[in-house]
DNA sequence: GTCTATAAGCAGATAGAC
DNA sequence: GTCTATCTGCTTATAGAC
């Protein structure tokens, strides 16, 4: 594996942990024994540069997990459960939430760097458009999928933040047990 | 109005525009025409400190604010439109969502400090408190309530984050929407 | 309680040898 | 492509006069 690809592996790794202002570029390197010059020959305009790979990157794992589930589960709802229950396992192994979400990431930094910004609408559009295809094929209308899909992303979301802020794996719980009323085809 | 509380309500707005790592202490100061010896003085173990400060007046602010539009209106259906309304009109007047959430503020930081992270879990504690008093008295089954609460509370902390990162009200839009589908009572 | 001046440390970034 | 040594600027925090 080359010498980019371990970079953007390890720094992806200790921002899902920290945050992207709680690692310091100096703390990257060590962790994977890089020497600055060798880092800005890589990424010539520094950790910002790093970050957006980073986000990439997980931005392609994730859609890609996604998909997998949607595909391999005959509805919406039965989809949904499975990739809640995922969550809810890695939340428990881990104690964090390393995926599924850039928020804790760099939710602060949204604010203020547009690449970022981009980077977090990207990801958000590709889970919708996931969640979309599949309500599609349930046979809901047009017009109550976005709504059912905007729904799913906002509450995942707010759940995951909940989680880690207290946490507890119970506010994704309770979110698996309450999502199924939005499927309910009688609307 | 004392240094302390005028130090606390520059910093808000700041902390509020760009994030707790997004401002530095200068600035702030600046803002305010503060000194470095006054603001250590008022305090001593810093900007976290203050931070803390910060989110204890928010959470005030916002609490009270809740309270009273769900006391003013007869169910949680209108109570939560009213809110989300709200939530919708200042963030197109000032592109910036200043309340009903943290998250945008520490969500990195929540992941390293503990004083931090109890500070958010006491705001959502106290909004879910809001909603399941009014729920209850809407009728809902005990159990049913806490489901409620809880989505609301998530899905409304993703809206925001997601008009955040879009810089678009139709998240909130469409929450506001959906929402209603979950008070129903057919359940 | 507030001021200025200064400290001490670390961040990200660069230069130039190899 | 990688290395080490260095630079600059900024951060929070402190000391001590007023």
């Amino acid at each position: 594996m080359d010498t980019k690809s371990m970079m953007i592996d390890i720094a992806t790794d200790l921002f899902q942990q920290k945050g992207y202002m709680g690692v310091g570029l100096s703390e990257i390197l060590k962790a994977g024994n890089f020497s600055k010059g060798s880092f800005y020959h890589h990424f010539p305009s520094g950790k910002e540069e790093l970050l957006i790979a980073c986000l990439q990157s997980m931005s392609e794992t994730i859609t890609k997990d996604i998909e997998e589930i949607f595909e391999r589960n005959p509805t919406t709802n039965e989809a949904t459960t499975e990739m809640i229950e995922k969550l809810i396992s890695i939340f428990e192994r881990d104690g964090t939430i390393a995926a599924y979400t850039f928020s804790s990431i760099v939710s602060e930094l949204a604010l203020l760097s547009e690449p970022v910004r981009h980077a977090c609408t990207d990801l958000y559009i590709k889970m919708q458009r996931i969640y979309t295809k599949k309500l599609e094929a349930d046979g809901f209308s047009a017009e109550s999928v976005h709504s059912i899909a905007l729904m799913m992303t906002a509450s995942l979301e707010g759940a995951i933040m909940l989680c880690l802020t207290q946490r507890s794996s119970d506010p994704l719980k309770t979110i698996s047990q309450v999502l199924p009323t939005l499927l309910r085809k009688e609307r």
